[in-house]
RNA sequence: GCACCCAUAGCUCAGCUGGAUAGAGCGCUGCCCUCCGAAGGCAGAGGUCUCAGGUUCGAAUCCUGAUGGGUGCGCCA
């Protein structure tokens, strides 16, 4: 369905045509002074000074043309020339009504579906998921959402970080301390074990050892860089270690990612392009993209415009191996073959230059057009003390021990809540529902862009602003329905019949969520959907406040004000799935 | 050194293409459960939008400069 605001910028739009001026100044918005009139237009200010004339004679001829509309009950003209717009109750409830009808819900919906693939993962193998992977994971899941609402056929990657100089570490490593294992042995090249030797714990521990070892001692980075050479070129005892250092750590992300409610359509590597960079760079090397420097083979990309001077992107490494540049590229050629039309990485915005790399030859190889490719790049995210965020004995906060505290204190509160103490048996889950969504909806309602100040206390709040604070008000929103013992079907046939100030801004709040659900879409910014959301549970708080609905007398207003109930419900259900927060049953 | 980003209430942050009296949450001060769930509602205090210029009828927003902070700058990913 068409907008409130766009249908009343129809409106006011016919009447700037009128009167020979540009439609698209018509534009409505809601208003910066909701005290005066709930919309409001100011391209009166922006029209005359186009075409050179007195701004407030402007606003009354569109007044006046305005003043016969059924749709308005009130066009005011106020200061140098702004048009304050208050629509009828009777144009709400029309409006409302057609929300209501609506299967789509009133939500955005793109002209033409795209496939798409988010890029929201690089985990990297034998590392446990940390605070670090939080945003990545949280507003990719949401972008991901809010786009297959809109209607594109948009899938996950997680795209595991399995091919880098990391495993070739790990292996180096492991070599150092288990010698004798068959993987190590050059003359064995099938019949390995099927049990991985080590587990994903063990990993954990491995990993930072083998990459603190490698940072001090040059000789144990040659090592490293020399088992990545040859893990990459087949060495077959290699390639089995690598795979079950695969698989144990999948199991850990499954449990990780699928807590917080962040799930993959592909379980992509960077090893899975491995087969497709020899012939990515012998046709960069034929179309002449590929140029030697500095022992490297690297593709320039820099260009004439450009402020800043960007560096090659590194395909081939001096030392003949590839890198994360080739891989990249290559996971382009991959995602071109398999059909996608746009590619979107959730990364954190300091790669942002490499990312320029990578879309730039992607480009010069013809793979795809510029704006198909973007770095949906978000904050680094610092401690409370603006530096890097470290937990109190100084490492990394583990993504699971995070989870582990907000749904510690969300248990805490539930327990409070309930008085006597009794076990509910379905507290722990309710616990778990409630202290995700404060989690995801502290992050989500930042928005993406900015830097990020990881505050422990925010992700534990349960008042305001919060995740809580939105499935408090659709729990209600249940409750009353249940109370009042109309099902949400029943309700759902409700009439519209707006008497209070409050259930008129309810559904005007409403009506705003296909701006939203498009802004946020078409800037790939969830925390506008998070606002709107907020605004929208704001208003049923005021109007659950207000006015009563189970044990109104009228029946036709309790119809009515049960039918607000439904309509508000169901958007925040689809809100929340977008933002990917479930709806516990009590809290 | 070069480039990019940021600076808004005590704190964390919104503020769309320049528009009216710059908003929200937290915190603070009051008030509201004989009434559908108080994780709620109502009211209040709290601002030189870092500073200095400029453009404009009009600037938190655009331009220039300064200060403070952050980030990046080919063989890590």
């Amino acid at each position: 369905m068409i907008s409130l605001t766009e249908r009343l910028s129809r409106i006011v739009g016919d009447a700037f045509e009128a009167e020979g001026l540009d439609r698209a100044l018509g534009a409505v918005r809601v208003s910066d002074r909701p005290d005066l009139a709930p919309f409001q237009c100011n391209g009166a200010l922006a029209a005359a000074k186009a075409a050179k004339k007195n701004p407030r004679q402007l606003a009354d001829a569109i007044k006046a043309r305005l003043d016969g509309d059924a749709a308005f009950e009130e066009v005011t003209l106020a200061g140098p020339g702004f048009l304050n717009l208050t629509p009828t109750v009777a144009f709400v409830e029309e409006l409302a009504s057609e929300l209501k009808a609506d299967e789509q819900q009133g939500c955005f919906r793109v002209e033409k579906a795209e496939k798409v693939v988010l890029d929201y993962g690089g985990p990297n193998v034998a590392k446990p998921l940390h605070v670090g992977h939080l945003r990545s994971a949280i507003i990719g899941e949401a972008l991901k959402r809010i786009m297959r609402r809109a209607g594109d056929d948009a899938l996950g990657d997680i795209h595991l970080g399995d091919w880098g100089l990391q495993m070739g570490q790990l292996i180096a490593e492991l070599r150092r301390r288990m010698p004798d294992l068959p993987y190590f042995d050059e003359n064995k090249t099938d019949g390995f074990p099927e049990e991985s030797p080590v587990t994903v714990e063990e990993l954990a521990e491995i990993y930072p050892a083998a990459s603190a070892a490698c940072k001090a001692d040059p000789e144990r980075m040659a090592e490293a860089q020399a088992a990545t050479a040859e893990l990459q070129a087949g060495r077959p005892g290699y390639r089995a270690l690598w795979q079950h250092f695969v698989n144990v750590s999948r199991e850990a992300l499954e449990r990780d990612y699928g807590a917080l409610g962040v799930s993959f359509e592909l379980w992509r590597g960077e090893a899975s392009v491995h087969d497709l960079i020899e012939p990515m760079v012998a046709e960069l090397k034929e179309r002449g993209l590929l140029e030697e420097s500095d022992g490297a083979q690297v593709v320039f990309v820099a260009r004439e415009d450009d402020k800043k001077g960007i560096p090659p992107l590194l395909v081939v490494k001096s030392n003949g191996s590839v890198g994360y540049g080739s891989t990249d590229l290559a996971t382009l050629v991959q995602r071109k073959q398999d059909g996608f039309e746009r590619a979107i990485y959730v990364v954190d915005k300091r790669q942002s230059e490499h990312f320029v790399q990578v879309f730039r030859a992607a480009v010069k190889m013809g793979l795809f057009e510029e704006d198909q490719l973007e770095h949906a790049a978000f904050g680094t995210m610092n401690g409370k003390d603006g530096k890097p965020f470290k937990t109190r004995e100084g490492g990394v906060l583990k993504l699971s021990d995070l989870i582990a505290m907000v749904t510690e204190k969300a248990e805490e509160r539930l327990r409070e809540n309930s008085g006597d103490g009794a076990d509910d048996p379905s507290r722990a889950d309710n616990a778990r529902m409630v202290g995700i969504a404060a989690l995801k909806f502290a992050d989500l309602s930042n928005p993406r862009t900015t830097d990020y100040v990881f505050d422990i206390d925010r992700f534990v709040a349960f008042e305001g602003k919060t995740g809580p604070y939105l499935l408090y008000a659709a729990v209600r929103m249940r409750s009353v329905l249940r109370k009042a013992g109309v099902p949400f079907d029943e309700a759902m046939t409700g009439t519209f019949c707006l008497k209070e100030q409050a259930e008129v801004d309810l559904a005007t709040s409403l009506l705003g969520y296909g701006d939203a659900h498009r802004s946020a879409y078409e800037k790939r910014m969830p925390h506008i959907l998070c606002e709107h959301a907020f605004q929208t549970a704001q208003a049923f708080s005021k109007f659950y406040a207000n006015c009563r609905i189970a044990d109104e007398q009228d029946p036709d207003i309790r119809r009515s004000r049960l039918a607000l109930v439904a309509v508000t419900l169901r958007q925040i259900e689809d809100i929340l799935g977008q933002l990917g927060i479930q709806i516990p049953q009590e809290m």
